[in-house]
DNA sequence: TACGTTAATAACCAATCAGTCATTAAATTA
DNA sequence: TAATTTAATGACTGATTGGTTATTAACGTA
């Protein structure tokens, strides 16, 4: 499939036939983002073209640098765009909440699901570590919005939670990717892997309540101590 | 910095001022398939130039296609290279495991960490997830000599944990990603955001180690049944 | 309706890069 | 040492692509 196809593609897969030369300078920047988010995402932004993305966005090459002087600006802003301030949402409103630390964690983790991980934004997650070592600056914009506030969400409720004797004590530097982890594995999955796989999709759903549940017993206060195992003990 | 500096830098970047012309037919295309692979995990099939990998395994980019009849090629045998048997090896071991599975669950964790991600064939993971929408083929290839065994391995473990007691039960075609998740996150992090980090980067042992200790607790017969939360109470 | 502004286009350009091939020279053999 | 073989080279090419610009046409206004 040569590229002409591939850009022809694009073109006839955006909406209904729209009419040239239409005039919408508002809305451009935003179409334009979406297409490259799309397609950053997919392929990666090496193996993008600016055609594909500005056909996908049904302007043409001349109108995507019109709106962004280049190549790389346009992949900057469009992981700027999508990193969005979800994080310090949710650091807000755990000072408020009521229940139990564990009905927190596992509605945090649910929260994520239905705020980022099911937009069209969780690709960017893929995207920044697929692309860090090609632009570390970017990479370090990330870890500081996204990254550190995170694990900083995450290390506040496992503290409330050790705080009122729910769970037991823990190594939180470490701790914290119990909860990370499952769910940027959730991610990249969806992003790459679980995209072109034939056999049954993962639930995101049971997916999420089967982590939750495991790490909330790996954590409560009435678990045996930390150095549990290396005996050789069949006797449990 | 332009790409003749880049490869400048990665002939420099080689050993000892090799003599040129000297003839090793058998050793290059090992060391074009190592120089490959660190690049393609670094920077991405597309934004890495053939003409680097020569370079950077000491040969002139004309020797590179006189082994590999395409970059394409190069790239699936990278991959298929350095997937290895590993799987299979520890499915082999797991029947002869004498002690409890919370020891034989810690030890495959460890265990997988000495023998992929620890070494340079972890790099694999990331290269395929990220590249997978534009190499099927290929991650399909990589879902069925890898993913799957893999995911068979762990169930069998959980599985014989719970036959003999000693877990809870658990709905394994979620379970087995408690120990997945948490692996693959290390070995993404460590090709990605991990490199490019500042900060004190998380160390391998101590990072399995929490997590093989909350999922290990996670898991246990006498942890409390599974629809545990969803109730407001904060009598823990 | 005529005019001026500017969003949008498409042809164009210069640089890059995967892949080729004629040439060079290291090893092997006679 | 001379001849032969073939591993290795590097200059070259055609195609691709990021980015530019002269031209076109949509829209607002008088």
């Amino acid at each position: 499939m040569s590229i002409k196809d591939i850009i022809c593609n694009a073109v006839c897969a955006t909406d209904n036939a729209r009419v040239k030369h239409t005039r919408r300078k508002e809305a451009r920047p935003g179409e334009l983002l979406d297409a490259a988010l799309e397609l950053f995402v997919a392929k990666g932004f090496a193996a993008t073209r600016v055609e594909e993305v500005a056909a996908k966005a049904g302007v043409s090459k001349g109108t995507l640098f019109l709106y962004f002087k280049s190549k790389e600006e346009l992949f900057e802003a469009v992981v700027r765009e999508n990193i969005g301030n979800r994080i310090n949402q949710g650091l807000a409103e755990i000072d408020s909440f009521e229940g139990s630390t564990i009905d927190m964690l596992k509605f945090a983790m649910f929260a994520w699901w239905e705020r980022v991980g099911n937009t069209k934004a969780s690709g960017i997650s893929k995207l920044v570590m697929s692309e860090a070592s090609n632009f570390p600056a970017l990479a370090n914009f990330y870890q500081d919005t996204v990254v550190k506030p995170g694990r900083q969400l995450i290390r506040a409720i496992l503290q409330r939670g050790v705080d009122r004797g729910e769970f037991r004590a823990l190594n939180m530097d470490y701790a914290v990717y119990s909860v990370i982890a499952p769910l940027m594995f959730l991610t990249m999955w969806k992003h790459s892997l679980g995209a072109c796989s034939i056999e049954a999709p993962l639930d995101p759903k049971d997916y999420i309540d089967s982590q939750a549940d495991i790490i909330v017993n790996g954590i409560l206060a009435h678990s045996p101590p930390v150095s549990y195992s290396n005996s050789n003990s069949n006797s449990i």
